[in-house]
RNA sequence: GUGGCUAUAGCUCAGUUGGUUAGAGCGCCUGGUUGUGGUCCAGGAGGUCGGGGGUUCGAGUCCCCUUAGCCACCCCA
C-alpha cells in the first residue's frame, strides 16, 4: 500500500483511460467552436462572495464550499460551480455582447464522496450573455443533445421548465408559500422548517411527506406572465424544429437559485444511481447585475465529465481508442539506431515509440505488442524489417536509408 | 453531514471454530519451445493481510479507533 493516496473524493486517470477525457473534451471544443463559442479560461478559485450570488439558500454554497483564508488574510474558495466565475469575468471585462464562451474545468464540491459523484470532478460548458433571445436558449440545449448523440449515447432524457421571471415569480412564490404554510405540518422533517428559503425546493422533495402534500400545488407553468409564456413557447417550439425531445417536469428545480425563465436538466437514465444527472442549466437574467454588473441576461449549461463516462460505460459506447501509435521500433544493435529512427519517424509526423533498455528481441516484441501500433521497424545487425503488429503477415526487408518512406507508404 | 457494507500480490479473488514458512488465476521478469512476436513448458520476483491499538500462548481471522472505497439518505455534475 502506498504512504499517500489522492485525498478523499478525488482520483486519478491514468492513460490510456485518460484518453477518453481528451476525446471527449476535443469533441466538446469542436462542437462548441463551431457554434462561436470561445475559450474561458478563468482562475479556479474566486473571493468567496462571487460563488455566494449563486444563492445563499443553496446547498452549494450553505455547506458544500471548498473555502480557506489565503496567506494576505482573503476568504477564497475552490469553484464549486461554472457559471458564477464566467459572469464574474464577463461583468469585469464587459466584453462585446453576446458574448459566447466555453470552458474545461475542476469543480469541488465538499460532500460525502460516492460513485459518480467527487469533491473534485470536471466539468464542460458553455456560457452565453447578452442576449434575452429565446432561440438562444434553443441552440443553447442542443448543444449537449448534440454531444450525446455524437458520443452514441441513447438513454438520456431532457427535463425541461420555466421558472419564470421578476415579473410572474414573486407572486407565485407567495402564492405557494401560502399553499405550504397550510400544510406545513404535512412536510418532511427537512422541509417543515425551511419553506421561507427557497419554498420551490419542497416541490423537488423526494420524501413521501412532501409529494403527497404537494401534489395539487400551484404549479409555475400555469402562472407564467404573457412574456415568460411566449418565450417558454418559443423555445419548446425550436427544440421540435431541431428535432430535440424533452419532457416538461413543472417539479425540476436546479440546485442554484439565479435561474430565471428556461432551465433544463440532463438525465442518464443509463445510470441506476442517484447519480444519473449527467449536466444542467438553464437562463440566469439577474445574475450579472447580482454580481455588480449592468443587466445582462444570459444562459448555459455545466456536463459533468465523470458521469458523462459512466453512462457512456453503462450504454457501452466511446470506449478507449484501440491504436494510439503507428510504428514502433525495436533495436537490437545497441539502440542507437532505434534512437535515431524514432526521431526520424516522428519528425515525419508519424506516431512512433520504441523499446528501452536494450532488451532481448522477445521482450522487445513484447512491449510492442502492448504498444498497440500497427506496425514494427525491427532493427537487427544484418537487416532492417518492417512487420505487421495486428495481424499475420511476412516480415518485409527495407532499405536502412527509406525506411521513414516505407513504412509511410504501408501505413497508407 | 447521518446510517450500513467492505479493505489480503500490479489486477480479480480464496484463506475452516483464531494455529506454525499467507495461496490461486491473470499480469510482470528470466530461460526454453515456437514461424526470431500472440501458443506451450519451466523457473522467478512481488504482500509489515489499508493503518494504529487491544484480547490471546498464538490474530489475515476476534474487539476498539482511524483512513479509504462502495451503498442508502441528502444533494447534485
Amino acid at each position: 500500500m502506498p504512504t499517500f493516496q489522492a485525498p478523499k473524493g478525488t482520483f486519478d486517470v491514468l492513460p490510456p483511460a485518460s484518453a477518453r477525457y481528451e476525446r471527449l473534451v476535443s469533441r466538446f471544443a469542436g462542437l462548441v467552436g463551431r457554434a462561436g463559442y470561445g475559450l474561458l479560461v478563468s482562475p479556479m478559485f474566486e473571493d468567496v462572495e462571487v460563488f455566494r450570488r449563486v444563492g445563499e439558500s443553496t446547498d452549494v454554497v450553505r455547506k458544500e464550499m471548498f473555502d480557506f483564508e489565503d496567506k494576505g488574510g482573503r476568504h477564497v474558495a475552490l469553484r464549486p460551480e461554472g457559471t458564477a466565475s464566467v459572469v464574474r469575468a464577463y461583468v469585469e471585462h464587459r466584453p462585446q455582447a453576446p458574448f459566447k464562451a466555453w470552458y474545461v474545468a475542476p469543480h469541488f464540491r465538499h460532500e460525502r464522496p460516492q460513485a459518480g459523484r467527487y469533491r473534485q470532478h470536471h466539468q464542460v460548458g458553455v456560457e452565453a450573455l447578452g442576449s434575452a433571445d429565446a432561440d438562444l436558449d434553443v441552440e443553447v440545449i442542443a448543444l449537449p443533445a448534440q454531444l450525446f448523440r455524437e458520443l452514441g449515447l441513447q438513454r438520456i432524457r431532457l427535463r425541461l421548465t420555466s421558472l419564470g421571471d421578476d415579473t410572474c415569480r414573486p407572486a407565485y412564490r407567495e402564492e405557494l408559500l401560502a399553499y405550504l404554510r397550510e400544510r406545513q405540518d404535512q412536510l418532511c422533517d427537512e422541509h417543515q422548517g425551511r419553506i421561507e428559503d427557497n419554498p420551490l425546493r419542497v416541490l423537488d422533495c423526494k420524501r413521501e411527506a412532501c409529494r403527497t402534500a404537494t401534489k395539487d400545488s400551484p404549479r409555475m407553468l400555469d402562472r407564467l406572465c404573457d412574456e415568460c409564456a411566449a418565450h417558454f413557447d418559443r423555445v419548446k417550439a425550436g427544440l421540435d424544429a431541431l428535432g430535440v425531445t424533452y419532457d416538461i417536469d413543472p417539479t425540476l428545480v436546479r440546485g442554484l437559485d439565479y435561474y430565471t425563465r428556461t432551465t433544463f436538466e440532463f438525465e442518464a437514465q443509463a445510470l441506476d444511481s442517484s447519480q444519473n444527472g449527467a449536466g444542467g442549466g438553464g437562463r440566469y437574467d439577474r445574475l450579472a447585475e447580482a454580481m455588480g454588473g449592468p443587466p445582462t441576461p444570459g444562459i448555459g449549461f455545466g456536463l459533468g465529465i465523470e458521469r458523462i463516462l459512466l453512462a457512456c460505460d453503462a450504454e457501452g459506447v466511446f470506449g478507449v481508442p484501440e491504436t494510439t501509435l503507428d510504428v514502433f521500433v525495436i533495436d537490437t544493435t545497441g539502440g542507437e539506431t532505434a534512437r535515431d529512427l524514432t526521431a526520424a519517424l516522428r519528425a515525419a509526423g508519424l506516431r512512433a515509440d520504441r523499446a528501452w533498455d536494450n532488451r532481448s528481441w522477445k521482450a522487445q516484441m513484447k512491449a510492442a505488442m502492448h504498444s498497440t501500433a500497427a506496425l514494427a521497424v525491427v532493427v537487427e545487425p544484418e537487416r532492417i524489417t518492417i512487420r505487421t503488429l495486428r495481424e499475420k503477415g511476412e516480415a518485409e526487408t527495407v532499405d536502412g536509408e527509406n525506411v521513414v518512406d516505407q513504412v509511410r507508404k504501408r501505413l497508407a
